[in-house]
DNA sequence: TTTAGTACCTTGTATTATACAGTAGTTTGT
DNA sequence: ACAAACTACTGTATAATACAAGGTACTAAA
């Protein structure tokens, strides 16, 4: 898929995904390719920059099937982010829809 | 609006655009500034790449109101393009939807 | 016991599309 | 003469994803 159309909605996938419940990166990266084609290294820089925007909280737990999990809980701020994004996102697809019509 | 997210998206406009008849750049930068936020300069190496591409012809027409415009004119190959990164898109948005539910 | 495989995290380099600011030439209106 | 709108172009910067490689932990099979 299309590498540049991706820029931007990986975020807002991790960022949603989180609202629902703490999910570690592993469980992301695999949330997200059983939709949107991605490699498993990709997941981490975006969880480590919005770690480092204060969008999330990590928490360390043990796993009984391999090594420990770090886990990702959403903060308010990155609540914040996810719905301005989400805006965003959804203004872009209306938008888009209007500048090309049915073609 | 967020930078990131029309990445691709604007290659797809002006593809998108090009199907209904020829257009010069000046006036696809006018026609996409409508509906999604661009610097004019934004348009011109999207045009120069997709040329080179081989999407587009050119041709040359004197205009009455400023120095002559620069049309732009799809080529079979370039529809092809325009096909296949809409159907991209398409499932791109479709997904993302799929991921993030209502949320 | 060794090996393979899967779960899990990290990092560095490359790619590439858009942002922004600036240049430049043409025509019209004042 | 001058400003303003029209039209095209370019160079430098920014920033998100791709990809490859590496590393640790645990489990199951050979």
């Amino acid at each position: 898929m299309n590498t540049q159309l991706k820029k931007g909605v990986l975020e807002l996938c991790v960022l949603s995904l989180l609202k629902s419940g703490d999910k570690y990166g592993y469980e992301l990266a695999e949330s997200i390719s059983k939709e949107i084609a991605i490699s498993e290294g990709t997941i981490y820089p975006i969880l480590r920059r919005l770690r480092d925007e204060g969008c999330f909280e990590v928490y360390l737990r043990e796993s009984s099937s391999g090594p420990p999990r770090k886990y990702y809980k959403i903060t308010p701020h990155g609540l914040e982010i996810q719905e301005q994004l989400f805006s965003e996102w959804s203004k872009l697809t209306a938008r888009v829809s209007n500048l090309i019509g049915g073609n």
